[in-house]
RNA sequence: GCCGACGUAGCUCAAUCGGCAGAGCAACCGCCUUGUAAGUGGUAGGUUAUGGGUUCGAUUCCCAUCGUCGGCUCCA
């Protein structure tokens, strides 16, 4: 059902309502502003939205009154009435409306929708009147603004975005809204909001102690708490481990390197308005690396290679620096420093099938294990700037998509995605407010194999030219962080809770009991803190809670006397008292199946 | 980078019209010795992001810079 959500989302009533109720705030918007002039305004997932360049910016005021205003507009049971029309009168309606006429060129053409996409065959132009209101439309909408229910419309906030998204062009002021059946439904919606807001990793980053950003070190620069640090450590050694399990031999590399290492990897052509300005040492420039390719391939070309060698996969986590546009930093997701999981697999093309196949697995068997699961993949195909030849292209297009489906992943093609340099498959993960992120990556490379005139010696004793695969599985460990603490809300599962079990004496005399059995605890291997403070039981029950520590063992006269331990879990369940043994026992299975 | 909003104690937030900058939590010092989500008294904590301007007087008004948030564009 869910994977089949979105096609028929064009096709649902909520769908009409949605792209009805963006119509009736275009008609309310442009009462208050008549020399305003209005784009596109499509329904979106949980909503809709309109562009206009007004005279003015928008404030919530005016949101205000632009809704009050839909409300009156949407009980007069105004019918929405379609009406093919040829180019030419459709540019006489819209004769002030600059942004319609382009629309209405593009329509004509041919060649483009309304949100600027190619089209394969010609549309036909229509409009849609209701009321006094006139939009160059497709639709579909509802039949009568009757059928929009005014007490489940919201207005919920005003955004600047780009004519076409192009920031070459008209920055517009848009509105976004929400409309649902039911004001219950709409209550709701704004209710999974709120929740959503609550686990924001930004605010539980604080909360649990995992990481901060300071202003002084920089925006977009991580510093990772000890919390947050452990929980790192662990995916990263449980991981590294993996890594050597499923053939790959681990590198380090510098973090740095010479200009010229990046002339003839192309970044400095390609690429360079992500890198940072270089450092002058000893007349030289030097480069701090946007990615750890150059120097993977570096220890490839350290010595001849021959065609028993191959694959070759070597993993590193590479810690990078990209610049990225102030305004586009978010958190621990988007971020200007940061750490890949990444691997550069040498091969030969016969075993290339093979290699994107296990790559792929390998990514799955990874990301499930700490805990993810709902995922989509993408596929990105050769985009209209390439280097290599389209046979290659389509070789390796069609490897990547057979993996995909033999791994009975869901996926969408993203015609023309591909980076210059080959076609990838990306797995890509929603966070709590549902922006959708990018974790693992699995690209082609034809290019660098070409710059650095790689190759290995074949059986025919010639030189031959490797294939060469980039891939991320975490993505960076930035990122995935930033996902796994939404995902699980800050409640890691035991294996990876950076504290295991806190130990709550119930007064001073228990102390020593308390530290006795963290002493157990901590020769097993556990995480464990004794809560000494000069507190409560309640206070500490509360506060472990909020940390949300697993386990929570309360020791007071009667565990002192009967060498047990009161054992509470963080769901709030209690299980109550028993021997150490026994929650050793259980700790540790919980922790080996990964919970 | 662009459009908009915002920036007060470690955190969450007050401060009427431009008139002595405050509270809760956290921290620290005590008292209480505690049984499953906050015991209690006290102490300390501020160049109101930074720099300039207007004013007798600026947290408050204006300008610039830095940063944060929501989007756009871009991406791991």
């Amino acid at each position: 059902m869910a994977e089949r959500k979105e096609e028929r989302y064009e096709e649902s009533d909520l769908y009409r309502i949605r792209h009805s109720a963006a119509h009736v705030m275009a008609q309310a918007v442009l009462e208050l502003f008549p020399e305003g002039k209005y784009t596109i305004g499509p329904p979106i997932e949980d909503g809709f939205y309109y562009d206009f360049e007004l005279p003015r910016s928008l404030t919530p005021d005016d949101l205000e009154v632009i809704e009050k205003r839909m409300h009156e507009i949407i009980v007069g049971n105004h019918l929405f009435e379609k009406r093919v029309l040829s180019a030419d009168e459709a540019r006489r309606i819209f004769k002030d409306q600059p942004y319609k006429l382009e629309l209405i060129q593009g329509l004509e053409q041919g060649s483009f929708d309304e949100y600027g996409q190619p089209l394969a065959e010609k549309p036909e132009i229509s409009v849609y009147a209701h009321d006094k209101f006139i939009d160059l439309c497709r639709g579909p909408h509802v039949e009568n603004t009757s059928q929009i229910n005014p007490a489940a419309v919201k207005l919920l906030s005003v955004a600047g975005a780009y004519w076409r998204g192009d920031e070459n062009r008209q920055m517009l002021q848009r509105i976004y809204g929400t409309a649902w059946h039911s004001a219950q439904e709409l209550e709701e919606y704004l209710w999974r909001l709120e929740e959503a807001k609550k686990r924001d990793h930004r605010k539980l980053g604080r909360e649990l102690d995992l990481f901060s950003i300071s202003e002084d070190v920089g925006p977009g620069l991580i510093l990772w708490h000890p919390k947050g640090a452990m929980v790192r450590v662990l995916v990263e050694e449980f991981s590294l481990k993996a890594h050597l399990d499923n053939g790959y031999e681990w590198v380090f590399s510098p973090h740095i390197g010479r200009a010229h290492l990046w002339e003839t990897s192309g970044h400095l052509d390609f690429y360079q308005e992500s890198m940072y300005s270089p450092m002058d040492i000893e007349g030289e420039a030097y480069y701090a690396k946007p990615m750890n390719c150059p120097f993977h391939i570096q220890i490839y070309k350290s010595r001849t290679r021959s065609y028993r060698d191959l694959p070759k996969r070597y993993a590193e986590y590479g810690t990078v620096y990209r610049y990225e546009r102030s305004g586009v930093l978010h958190g621990l997701t988007r971020v200007r420093g940061f750490t890949q999981d990444d691997a550069h697999i040498f091969c030969r093309p016969d075993q290339v099938e093979e290699e994107i196949s296990r790559a792929l697995e390998f990514s799955l068997y990874v990301l499930r294990s700490v805990g993810l699961r709902d995922f989509k993949a993408y596929l990105s195909t050769r985009p209209e700037k390439y280097v290599g030849d389209p046979a290659d292209w389509e070789i390796a297009t069609e490897a990547l998509r057979r993996a995909i489906e033999a791994h009975n992943l869901p996926y969408v093609v993203d015609e023309g995605g591909g980076a210059f340099y080959g076609p990838k498959i990306d797995l890509k993960v929603h966070d709590a407010l549902a922006r959708e992120w990018q974790l693992s990556t699995i690209q082609f490379d034809f290019n660098m194999s070409e710059r650095f005139e790689l190759e290995f010696i074949g059986e025919d004793g010639l030189p031959h030219q490797p294939y060469m695969v980039h891939r991320a599985l975490l993505g960076s460990m930035e990122r995935f962080f930033g996902v796994l603490i939404e995902h699980f809300a800050g409640a890691f599962p035991v294996w990876l809770s950076p504290v295991q079990v806190v130990i709550i004496p119930i007064a001073d005399r228990h102390y020593a009991y308390a530290r006795e059995v963290a002493g157990k605890l901590k020769g097993e291997g556990l995480r464990v803190e004794v809560d000494e403070r000069n507190e409560r039981m309640n206070a500490k029950i509360r506060d472990a809670q909020m940390q949300k520590i697993p386990y929570m063992l309360v020791v007071g006269d009667k565990e002192v006397e009967q060498g047990t331990v009161a054992l509470r879990l963080r769901s709030g369940e209690n299980p109550g008292a028993m021997p150490l043994e026994e929650f050793l026992e259980r700790a540790q299975g919980d922790i080996a199946a990964r919970e």
